[in-house]
DNA sequence: GTCTATACCGAGATAGAC
DNA sequence: GTCTATCTCGGTATAGAC
C-alpha cells in the first residue's frame, strides 16, 4: 500500500507555458463546444481532453461563458486567416469563386465552427446575441455587398443575399458539420474528392453554371 | 387550513388524466430538446413547463432518454399525419412537389423536429444511431426512389438523391429551424407569406423551374 | 398505479496553498 | 501568477408513501 496520507492524484501532467496551456484548451474547447453544445459540453472534459485540471479553465478564461467566446474568436480568426483578401470585395466572378472554395475547403477542415454555431441558432440566448452581433452581422453585410456588386455585373444566379448566404451555411457547410449524420446514411465518407465534388455543385447552384459532372 | 404537518408543498396542480399529461411532457420535451439539444435540456425545466414534477417523467417514461426517444417518435408522427400518400411514390412532378410543400409547411409549423435532429447530428451518440436507423434510413431511401422514378421520367434539376435530401433538410428546413439566428441577421420575421417565398425558392432549385419573382 | 420526498452524482466556481 | 483542494448547486434517478 502507498501512503496513508491521499490517493495520489493523477498528476503526470507535464508543466507547460501558459500560452501552450490557453492553446490546447481551445483546441479541446472546440471539438467539444462543437459535439455537445455550450450546456451540453463539459469544462471537465474539456480539461482532460487538453491534458489539465478543471479549475484551470477558471483560472485562465474565467468562465465557461468567457471560454466558448474565445473558441469561437479564436475559430473565426484562423478562417480569416484562410479567407484572406474577402473584405477588398471580390468583383469579378472567378474572384468571388475563389473566396467560396476556399470558405468551403475552411468548412471542411474545421466543421466545428458550422457546428458551434448551429448548435447555438435554434434558441435565444446571450451567446446567441453576442455570435450575430460581434461576428455573423458584419460577415453577412460583406457577403451581401459582394453579391450586389456580382449581380449588377449580370453575373450569379437570381437569388437574393440572404438566399445565398443561407445556402452557403446550411447547404454548403452543413454537409461538413453534420458529417456523423450524413455518413449514417451513406451519403458521404470524408473522402477529399467527396468534398470537391460537394463544392462545384455548390458552385453550380449560386453562379447557374449547369456543372459537366 | 390543511393540517400542520408539513411546509405545504407548491402543489397547486390540478390532477389530470395519465394520458393528457404524457401528451403535456411530449410537447413540453419537444421545445425544450429543441432549444437545448438531450444533454442542454432539463428534465426538471419539462416538466415545469408542463406543470408536473420532474419524477413523473422518469415514472412516465422510465428516463430522459426514453422521453426523447418518445419526443422524436412523436413529432415523426405528426409529420407523417401531414405527409399521408408519400410512401405511395409521387411520380408525377405535381405530386412531388406538392409533397415537398406539405415537408416545408410542416417544418414552419413545427421547426422544433428538425432542430433536434440537426442538434444530434454533429456528434456520434447511441441516439444518433437510433435516429438513423429508426426514422431518416426509411424516409431517406423513399426519398431516393421517388426521386429516381422523377428523374426517369425527365423532370427535376440535375441533381443526386443525396443532394435532394440535404438540400430539403439543410436550405429548406433550417430556414425555419434557425430562425433564431435568422432573425437577429434580419433575414427573417416568421411571416407566412416569407415562408412561401422560401418555399417555392426551394421547389424552384429542386425543379430547375425558373421563379419569376 | 401514481406521485412526493430524497438520494446521489457531476456540474462550474472559489479559496487558499504554492 | 498558477494550480490543487473543496464548496455549492442543479442534474437524474430511486424509494417509499398514498
Amino acid at each position: 500500500m502507498t501512503s496513508a496520507t491521499a490517493p495520489v492524484p493523477a498528476r503526470t501532467r507535464t508543466r507547460r507555458s501558459s500560452a501552450d496551456l490557453v492553446a490546447g484548451l481551445l483546441e479541446a474547447a472546440a471539438v467539444e463546444f462543437a459535439a455537445h453544445g455550450f450546456t451540453g459540453a463539459s469544462t471537465r472534459r474539456i480539461a482532460e481532453r487538453a491534458g489539465a485540471h478543471q479549475p484551470q479553465i477558471n483560472y485562465h478564461f474565467t468562465s465557461k461563458e468567457q471560454l466558448w467566446r474565445a473558441t469561437v474568436d479564436h475559430l473565426f480568426s484562423l478562417m480569416d486567416a484562410t479567407l484572406a483578401g474577402f473584405d477588398d470585395g471580390p468583383s469579378t466572378g472567378e474572384a468571388f469563386e475563389a473566396v467560396l472554395r476556399s470558405f468551403l475547403v475552411f468548412s471542411a477542415d474545421h466543421p466545428e465552427l458550422d457546428r458551434i454555431i448551429n448548435l447555438e441558432a435554434t434558441a435565444p440566448s446571450p451567446r446567441l446575441d453576442w455570435l450575430v452581433a460581434t461576428h455573423l452581422l458584419p460577415r453577412y453585410a460583406a457577403v451581401s455587398a459582394a453579391w450586389a456588386r456580382l449581380r449588377a455585373a449580370g453575373l450569379g444566379a437570381d437569388l437574393t443575399a440572404a438566399e445565398v448566404w443561407e445556402l452557403l451555411t446550411s447547404f454548403g457547410a452543413m454537409h461538413f458539420a453534420n458529417a456523423p449524420m450524413l455518413s449514417r446514411l451513406g451519403i458521404h465518407g470524408d473522402s477529399r474528392s467527396e468534398s470537391a465534388v460537394h463544392t462545384e455543385r455548390m458552385l453550380g447552384i449560386l453562379m447557374a453554371t449547369t456543372p459537366t459532372g
